[in-house]
RNA sequence: GGCCUAGUGGCUCAGUUGGUUAGAGCGCCGCCCUGUCACGGCGGAGGUCGUCGGUUCGAGUCCGAUCUGGGUCGCCA
C-alpha cells in the first residue's frame, strides 16, 4: 500500500551526503536499487538522480512496524527514509561515492510499490535498444542517461550565460511557418482555418533570424528545435536541437571568434578539456585534397596523395581511364598494415564499392621489401617504385588506391581512411580535435534536377574575389561559409549572408527561380532588404551532436530524452498514429485508400 | 528504395553435420540468515525458439516471404 509523504520533507539527495553530515538526522527519498535482507538486518541501496546511498534497517533503531515495511521493499519501490547519518561499522565501499557512510533508518514510508521492471535499471545496460525505448521512462532512470541529460542541461545553461554576456538576445521564432521546398523535406501541418493550406515546421529559423537582423536586434540566439523529414542515422533525428545565432555588422572572423570562445568555455567548464585558440582553419579544397572529406577527422593522419602524375603512363587501364575522363588517381597509406590478410583487404574493397568505387587497387609492401599488388603486372618496376616512393611506402605498409571522378575518389578514400582508423582503434573519444573548414563552394551541380543548388543555403554570400565568376563559371565560386568540425563530425555551420538585393536576386536566378517564384517564396525577405539591412552573418550548432561527442556516446539517441527510431516513429507513444475521421473532416483532408 | 546485421524464458546469451525431454548466468517467487554491498544457503516457477509458409520420417537449426530493432548508401539547401 502506498503511503502519503505528508509531514516529511526531503532534506538531501542521496549522494549529496558525505562524512560532513555524520550525526545529522536526514530525510531522503528515492528508488530502491537493491535490497539485501540478512534476516535481522536489512541493507537497502536507495537511488535518485544524484547517485546511491546505503540505508540500514535494524529493529532496535526503527521498531517492528518499520522493519516489517523494510522487508517488503523490492526493486524500484519509491520510499522515504528518515534516519541518522553514520560512519559505516562494516567495510567501506570504495565503488560508491557515499561508500563511507550509511543512513541508520528510524522511519520508512513506502510511497509507491513497483512491478519488476522489464530490464535491469543499471549502468552500461546490455539490453537491446528497442526494449529500452519502449520503456524510455525506465531507461532514463539509468545513471548513464541521467549523466548525459545533466550534461546537456549544463551546456544549455552555460551557452545562455556566455551569449548573454556577449550581448546576445534570446528571441523565439515561429514553429508554424511557411514551407520552402528547397533542400530537406518539410514536416507539414494542415490548417483548419484555411482548408488545403499547410504550415511547415521549421528546418531552421534561418530567414527569421535574418529578419531580426533587419529589425536591429544585432545579436540574436536561440536554443531551438528544428525538423527535417528525412531518413534517420545514428547522428540524425527528425527533430533535433540547434544553438542558433546571428550577428550584425560582422564578417567571418567575428563569428568564428565568438564561437570558438564559446566552445573553449564549454569544454573547460564541463569536461576540463583545454581547447587551444585559435582553432585550426582549413579551406574546403585543402580538406578534400588531404582528407577526402569536408569534415576531416584530424585525430590521425593517413592523408590522401594524388598520384595521377606518377601513374599517367602506366598500362593499367583503370588508372589511365580515370585520368582520361578528367578524374584522378589517389591513394592512402595504411602504415604497418602490409600483412593484412587477403580476406580483410577484400572486405575493404567491398566497403569502397559501397561509396561508389568500382574497385580498389592495392600494394602490400612485404617486410622483405617485395610487393604484392593487384596491378603490378601493368607497371614497370620503375613506375611501381615511383608510386611507392610518392606514397612514402615503407616495408610493412599497405597502399590503397582509388581511380575515378574526383568526387568519387574523395568520397571513397575519405570514408576508407576513417574505416581503417576505426579498425585500428585510432579514434580515441578522449581526444578532441576541432577544425574550421572555410571557403566552401557556393553551389553544387545537381544531376537529378539538372541545375545548381546551394551547398549551404541560398542566402550565403559569395567571396568578393569570386563575384565575377557568378555569370561565367558559377561552379567555381567560393562562399563565405564555414563549418566547425570535431573529430570528423560536423558540429555546426554558418555563413556570411547576402544583404544586397541584387546579389540575392542573382543567386535565385542561378538556382533556376524566376523573379516571380523568388518573390512568391521569399518575398518577405527580399522586401525587407529594401528597407535598410545590416551586413550580417551567423552560425548554428547541432546541440545533440555536440553533447554526443562531449558525453563520448555513439548515437544522439543517448543524449535526447525521447528519441525516435529509424523509421521516425516513437516506440513509447507509437507516434505517428491514425486520427479520427472527425479530425480529418475539420481539416478538409481525405485519405487515399491504403493499397 | 538498396546493402549488411540481429531476433531462443523477464534480461543477456549458448545451442554441433537437421535427431529423444531446448540449456546457462542474472533476475523473479518461497524459506533461512544481524555487516551486506556482484551478499550467501536451500527449494521453485518460467520458453508456441519474432511471424507465416515450405522442404523433410523429423526443423531453434535448411529454403522462401514477412515483421521488429541496429548500422550504412541514396537522401539530409
Amino acid at each position: 500500500m502506498a503511503e502519503s509523504m505528508t509531514g516529511l520533507k526531503r532534506s538531501h539527495r542521496c549522494a549529496e551526503l558525505s562524512n560532513g553530515n555524520v550525526g545529522e538526522e536526514v530525510t531522503v527519498m528515492g528508488w530502491v536499487q537493491k535490497s539485501r535482507n540478512k534476516g535481522g538486518i536489512i541493507f537497502v541501496d536507495l537511488r535518485d538522480r544524484s547517485g546511491l546511498l546505503q540505508i540500514i534497517f535494524e529493529e532496535s533503531d526503527c521498531g517492528l512496524e518499520n522493519f516489517q515495511k523494510a522487508e517488503k521493499l523490492r526493486s524500484e519501490y519509491v520510499a522515504a527514509i528518515v534516519g541518522r547519518v553514520c560512519r559505516r561499522e562494516g567495510n567501506v565501499n570504495q565503488n560508491l561515492a557515499t561508500g563511507e557512510i550509511e543512513i541508520r533508518a528510524t522511519q520508512i514510508r513506502i510511497l509507491s510499490e513497483a512491478e519488476t521492471p522489464p530490464f535491469p535499471i543499471e549502468e552500461d545496460s546490455k539490453t537491446k535498444e528497442d526494449l529500452r525505448l519502449k520503456y524510455r521512462y525506465l531507461d532514463l532512470r539509468r545513471p548513464d542517461l541521467q549523466k548525459n541529460l545533466i550534461m546537456r542541461s549544463k551546456v544549455a545553461t552555460l551557452t545562455r550565460q556566455f551569449l548573454s554576456d556577449e550581448g546576445f538576445l534570446e528571441i523565439e521564432t515561429p514553429m508554424l511557418t511557411k514551407s520552402t521546398p528547397e533542400g530537406a523535406r518539410d514536416y507539414l501541418v494542415p490548417s483548419r482555418v484555411h482548408p488545403g493550406n499547410f504550415y511547415a515546421l521549421p528546418q531552421s529559423p534561418q530567414i527569421f533570424k535574418q529578419l531580426l537582423m533587419c529589425s536591429g536586434y544585432d545579436r540574436y540566439f536561440q536554443i531551438v528545435k528544428c525538423f527535417r523529414d528525412e531518413d534517420l542515422r545514428a547522428d540524425r533525428q527528425p527533430e533535433f536541437t540547434q544553438i542558433d545565432m546571428e550577428l550584425s555588422f560582422v564578417d567571418v572572423d567575428d563569428v568564428i571568434d565568438v564561437n570558438e570562445r564559446l566552445l573553449q568555455k564549454m569544454f573547460k567548464e564541463i569536461l576540463e578539456v583545454e581547447v587551444k585558440l585559435p582553432i585550426q582553419r582549413m579551406t574546403w579544397q585543402e580538406a578534400m585534397d588531404r582528407f577526402g572529406s569536408d569534415k576531416p577527422d584530424l585525430r590521425f593522419g593517413m592523408e590522401l596523395q594524388d598520384v595521377s602524375e606518377v601513374v599517367k603512363d602506366c598500362d593499367f587501364a583503370v588508372f589511365t581511364g580515370a585520368l582520361s575522363n578528367g578524374g584522378s588517381v589517389r591513394g592512402i597509406n595504411a602504415v604497418g598494415q602490409g600483412a593484412m590478410p587477403r580476406k580483410k583487404i577484400d572486405a575493404l574493397v567491398e566497403f569502397a564499392k559501397g561509396y561508389g568505387a568500382k574497385g580498389l587497387a592495392y600494394i602490400c609492401i612485404n617486410e622483405d621489401g617485395t610487393y604484392k599488388s593487384s596491378f603490378q603486372k601493368f607497371m614497370t618496376e620503375e613506375q611501381l617504385e615511383d608510386l611507392v616512393k610518392t606514397m612514402n611506402g615503407k616495408a610493412g605498409d599497405l597502399l590503397l588506391f582509388a581511380a575515378d571522378k574526383n568526387t568519387v575518389v574523395y568520397n571513397v578514400l575519405g570514408a576508407l581512411r576513417v574505416e581503417i582508423a576505426n579498425q585500428l582503434g585510432l579514434l580515441d573519444k578522449n581526444v578532441f580535435r576541432f577544425l574550421w573548414v572555410t571557403e566552401f563552394p557556393l553551389l553544387e551541380w545537381s544531376e537529378e534536377q539538372n541545375r545548381f543548388s546551394a551547398m549551404h543555403h541560398p542566402f550565403t554570400m559569395p567571396m568578393e574575389e569570386d563575384l565575377h565568376l557568378l555569370d561565367t563559371d558559377p561552379g567555381k565560386v567560393r562562399a563565405k561559409a564555414y563549418d566547425i568540425v570535431l573529430n570528423g563530425t560536423e558540429l555546426g555551420g554558418g555563413s556570411v549572408r547576402i544583404f544586397q538585393n541584387h546579389v540575392q536576386e542573382k543567386m535565385f536566378e542561378i538556382l533556376g527561380f524566376t523573379k516571380e517564384e523568388a518573390y512568391d517564396r521569399f518575398g518577405f525577405l527580399l522586401n525587407a532588404f529594401k528597407y535598410g539591412v545590416p551586413p550580417h552573418a551567423g552560425l548554428a550548432f547541432g546541440l545533440d551532436r555536440l553533447i554526443m561527442l562531449m558525453a563520448k556516446q555513439d548515437s544522439i539517441r543517448d543524449v535526447i530524452a525521447f528519441p525516435k527510431v529509424k523509421d521516425a516513429s516513437c516506440l513509447m507513444t507509437d507516434a505517428p498514429n491514425v486520427v479520427d475521421e472527425k479530425q480529418l473532416d475539420e481539416l478538409g483532408l481525405e485519405l487515399e485508400k491504403q493499397k
